[in-house]
DNA sequence: TCTGGGGTCCTATTCCTA
DNA sequence: TCTGTAGGAATAGGACCC
């Protein structure tokens, strides 16, 4: 395949498909959500996110934009820049309940969307030009409804693909300035055979996939743009970086995008992680911190009616350095016991005493739960502790997280259950519980 | 004063088995 | 029985996304 036949595969590829794909991303939505709500926040720099030292912006308004925070960036650095910004925790459950509201309206226009994250979702209108107009007019139609009926921002992008789609809300987004936010178009549409002309120009980092890593050694052969990229020998890319994002990259760059909008897919892992404060030195600290997070992992995966196979312990150490560890059971399960089991022989491969920044637990290669067929005695254990989880559940939907937990857990950090959501964004400035359970080592 | 949490996907290596 | 090999599964880590 050479490069000099691309513009012409590509225009007969773009035309074949001839999909609408919509791209809708909210403006700062966890910002603009606790703007909505508390509205003598409106005019200020709001950054969410943990305020701790080891806490992170997860998303901040315009105002704080224009002093340089971002989201990603940690909580100590935006403070510096930004150090009349008001900082609020996060509550992913409204924000949840957010999303759950525009999806509605999304699903209005099509059933066909595909939620990427709490704030952006892909819609494929393919189906649905003919009775709501075209893309662009659908695009206007959903923007107006998400701020008359919910009076939140967003921008939505147009194309045939969803790389152009989302490259396209991306540059209907407002400009942050320090005169003031420039306001962005709102809505981007890319109409078909003016792909190239959008995206060759952009810097290569533009493209889904191209992170730092790939940046830097696409830099190594003096690619910058995604037209240099394009003009990159399929080989060469391939050599590069390997068979499969070699290949993904080229297409990409030539604006080729054959993925589907897929509604409702499957989840593949359920995992739960946090940072602590301080660091954990102990097998007994680091062992009751892997019983709380096993419970929520178990919950989600029987609230899904899921099971998992691989048990996969994450552990971050003092220095950052990430390790992960896992083990495969015969069958699949969702009980917490089994995978707090797991994750403590996992822990045993390890030496905690340095110091432990972070732990995670997830559950992987997932399936539906089935009768485990093993001995009488091993059958009957896993099953009576899974009814023993529902009921805990049933409990905790009635009487609140903290009435019933784990055993382990009674006394030591107040029944304190991990749940989806929680200590999003990095441990408080002062740490939840006490240290007393870490052996009492004295080291920090 | 570094660097969250919840995911997906890809690649390389190791181990087991036929 | 021993050895080499090929393929698949498991494992570990890295990169990336929001």
């Amino acid at each position: 395949m050479s490069s000099g036949s691309e513009p012409t595969q590509h225009a007969e590829r773009a035309g074949r498909a001839s999909r609408t794909i919509l791209h809708v991303d909210m403006d700062s939505f966890y910002a603009s959500v606790e703007m909505l709500l508390d509205a003598s926040l409106v005019g200020k720099p709001v950054i969410v996110g943990g305020d701790g030292a080891r806490g992170v912006v997860a998303s901040c308004n315009y105002e704080a934009r224009a002093y340089g925070v971002h989201s990603a960036m940690s909580s100590m650095q935006a403070k510096r820049l930004c150090p009349h910004a008001v900082f609020v925790h996060g509550r992913y459950d409204t924000y949840a309940e957010f999303s759950s509201r525009f999806h509605e309206i999304f699903r209005s226009y099509t059933p066909v969307v595909e939620g990427i994250s709490l704030d952006e979702a892909f819609l494929d209108v393919t189906g649905a030009t003919g009775l709501f107009g075209g893309g662009a007019q659908i695009a206007h139609d959903i923007r107006r409804r998400v701020w008359e009926e919910l009076g939140l921002p967003c921008a939505v992008g147009v194309g045939p693909n969803k790389l152009l789609a989302k490259l396209a809300s991306k540059a209907a987004k407002p400009t942050p300035s320090r005169k003031g936010t420039i306001p962005g178009k709102g809505v981007v549409v890319i109409e078909t055979g003016s792909e190239l002309e959008f995206l060759h120009p952009l810097p290569v980092r533009a493209l889904w996939g191209v992170g730092p890593a790939t940046q830097q050694r696409l830099e190594r052969f003096g690619i910058r743009t995604v037209k240099d990229l394009a003009e990159l020998p399929l080989d060469t890319l391939v050599g590069a970086l390997g068979r499969v994002s070699g290949r993904h990259l080229h297409d990409l760059a030539w604006a080729r995008d054959d993925r589907p909008v897929v509604a409702e897919a499957e989840a593949k892992s359920i995992g739960h992680e946090e940072t602590y404060a301080r660091d954990l030195h102990t097998f007994e600290a680091c062992d009751l911190e892997l019983v709380r997070m096993a419970d929520a992992v178990a919950a989600r995966l029987r609230k899904h009616d899921l099971a998992g196979r691989t048990i996969t312990l994450k552990v971050r150490f003092h220095d950052f350095h990430t390790i992960t560890r896992s083990h495969t059971l015969p069958t699949p399960t969702a009980t917490a016991r089994l995978i707090a089991d797991v994750a403590k022989d996992l822990l045993r491969q390890v030496d905690p005493s340095p110091g432990v920044r972070l732990l995670g637990v997830t559950a992987s290669n997932l399936g539906k739960p089935v009768a485990e067929q093993l001995t009488l005695d091993e059958t009957m254990r896993p099953a009576a502790a899974d009814r023993a989880a529902e009921a805990i559940e049933e409990v905790r939907r009635k009487f609140g997280d903290a009435a019933v937990g784990p055993a382990a857990l009674v006394g030591r950090s107040g029944l304190r259950v991990k749940r989806q959501g929680d200590t999003q964004w990095g441990p408080s400035t002062e740490p939840p519980r006490s240290e007393s359970s870490d052996g009492g080592s004295g080291r920090e």
